[in-house]
RNA sequence: GGAGAGGUGGCAGAGUUCGGUCGAAUGCACCUGACUUGAAAUCAGGCGAAGGGUUAAACCUUCCGGGGGUUCGAAUCCCUCCCUCUCCGCCA
């Protein structure tokens, strides 16, 4: 959520800021709205002013034990007419708020400008792509072939399309990767190690933006009743499974006050992480690339604002390390305006060589969220002398996805045999086997 | 699953009997000043949040777990939901 006050006093700017990122602000309603807020918000407090004033009065001439009765009287349709006005102002605030809501972040001043994916600006490169003296396979052929280590058709019958199983090896790998990405962010980096509920509630949705604007992005265990975008207090009970454990770290700051001192919060966790993928069905059908259910590491640092461009660099830096250790050729893109999340100030996102697919796919997404996801979750923090608590800056990025790591590997560490070398990195995690296959 | 207790400012904790100068005693923490070479201790003062308003103030409104109700007026009474704690049962 944008700061209030740049749809009052700096509209047009943050119009045309938004504009960069292809967010077309209705700037017409808006103002009118903000005229009629302003003018119903003036009039009821006067209302509710001249109710607290005279129901003062009859409290006190009740004491000294005088008659009430005319000052009853002098007051008997002002409830009507502060219950009108009251329930006026709330239907526009309620909509003034669903449009806020809705409105994605501005980005910062160093982001390229672009509309698409393609006007992403690449900012390094790192390692060589291995060449193959032979045809690579990609990592659906390698793993099928290895004992059945990826097993699609058994995913599919036990869940769906989009589902896998693991067997063997493949599944030791998947493991091995999770442990040694959180073992490197806690050992290395000063991450603490979280476990957190897969399950979270409407208020974390809503913090962290995927509610009210993503909810069919998500797996809700009830249906979410109508369609409203305010939560409802019933809907403020059901549970959805989380899509990233962005969603219960950075929510871990929702409606705290932190002392200075306390500040940056640094919090890492292996979690699944569980994805509708509506929009997609086309997409990436073959393969672990695009899955319903994946695990990954995630990076969530809580910090002063100040500090939060810093944060994004060190935060992606961790991720990157991952990679290198790996030995996986990768390159690192800043995204333009236009490709960038909802709640995005700026984002890196890393992308991975994929031998069989001749390209470098996602593989981490790092963004600094600015105060967006804070204005959302009240998260704030005192400074050393400041009068008022100020909001947070939130940043979180992946480190990495172990699925779409696991696919880099089988293809990057793939051998002619269609047996797989086990990264130096992950041999003490695989029980010090070299090879698999 | 059964029985009971409770949710109040950054934290702790009064107030709820009998609704009215209660946005809320007190303590801790924090801020400013005095004392001190400095610090500690001590003393004096200040100190919740959000919104509106102002050059800045003053000032106004809202908030005592969430929602609803009664009333001229609700932290206080009623309904409902959520959460926490204690005891019993059950369970990994």
């Amino acid at each position: 959520m944008l700061d209030p006050k740049f749809l009052r006093n700096e509209i047009q700017e943050t119009a045309a800021r938004l504009a960069t990122r292809g967010f077309k602000l209705d700037v017409a309603r808006l103002e009118e709205l903000e005229t009629r807020r302003k003018d119903l918000q003036t009039a009821t407090q006067e209302l509710q002013n001249e109710r607290n004033a005279k129901s003062k009065n009859i409290g006190q001439a009740k004491a000294r034990g005088e008659d009430i009765k005319p000052l009853l009287d002098s007051v008997a349709d002002l409830g009507d007419k502060l219950d009108a006005a009251k329930s006026e102002l709330q239907v526009l605030l309620n909509e003034i708020d669903s449009i806020a809501l809705a409105i994605p972040n501005l980005p910062a001043d160093d982001v390229p400008s672009g509309a698409s994916e393609d006007d992403n600006v690449e900012v390094l490169k790192w390692g060589e792509p291995k060449s193959f003296d032979f045809e690579p396979k990609d990592h659906v052929d390698l793993g099928e072939s290895l004992a059945n280590g990826l097993d699609f058709a058994m995913g599919t019958k036990l869940s769906g399309a989009r589902f896998t199983v693991m067997r063997g090896k493949i599944a030791r790998m998947n493991r091995a990767l999770s442990q040694f990405m959180l073992d490197q962010h806690t050992e290395e980096h000063g991450y603490t190690e979280t476990y957190v509920p897969y399950l979270v509630n409407n208020e974390s949705l809503q913090g962290t933006g995927q509610l009210p604007k993503f909810a069919e992005d998500l797996f809700h265990t009830q249906p979410l009743t109508g369609q409203s975008d305010n939560l409802d207090e019933q809907d403020a009970r059901k549970l959805s499974l989380i899509p990233t454990a962005e969603v219960p770290l950075t929510n871990f700051a929702r409606d705290v006050i932190y002392d200075e001192s306390e500040l940056p919060v640094k919090l890492t966790a292996h979690t699944p992480c569980f994805r509708s993928e509506a929009g997609s069905y086309g997409r990436d059908t073959r393969g672990l690339i695009r899955q319903h259910q994946f695990d990954k590491v995630e990076l969530v640092q809580i910090v002063k604002p100040e500090n939060s461009a810093q944060a994004l660099e060190e935060l992606t830096g961790h991720a990157e390390t991952i990679l290198q250790k790996l030995e996986l050729p990768y390159r690192k893109v800043v995204l333009c305006t236009g490709d960038m999340g909802f709640g995005a100030t700026k984002t890196y996102d890393l992308e991975v060589w994929l031998p069989a697919q001749n390209t470098y796919r996602e593989i981490s997404s790092c963004s600094s969220m600015g105060d967006f996801q804070s204005r959302r979750m009240q998260a704030r923090y005192r400074a050393k002398g400041a009068k008022k608590p100020d909001l947070v800056h939130t940043l979180n990025g992946s480190g990495l996805a172990v699925g779409r790591t696991l696919v880099a590997v089988l293809e990057n560490y793939q051998n002619e045999d269609g047996s797989i070398t086990v990264p130096a990195a992950l041999v003490p995690y695989m029980g010090g086997i070299t090879k698999i296959g």
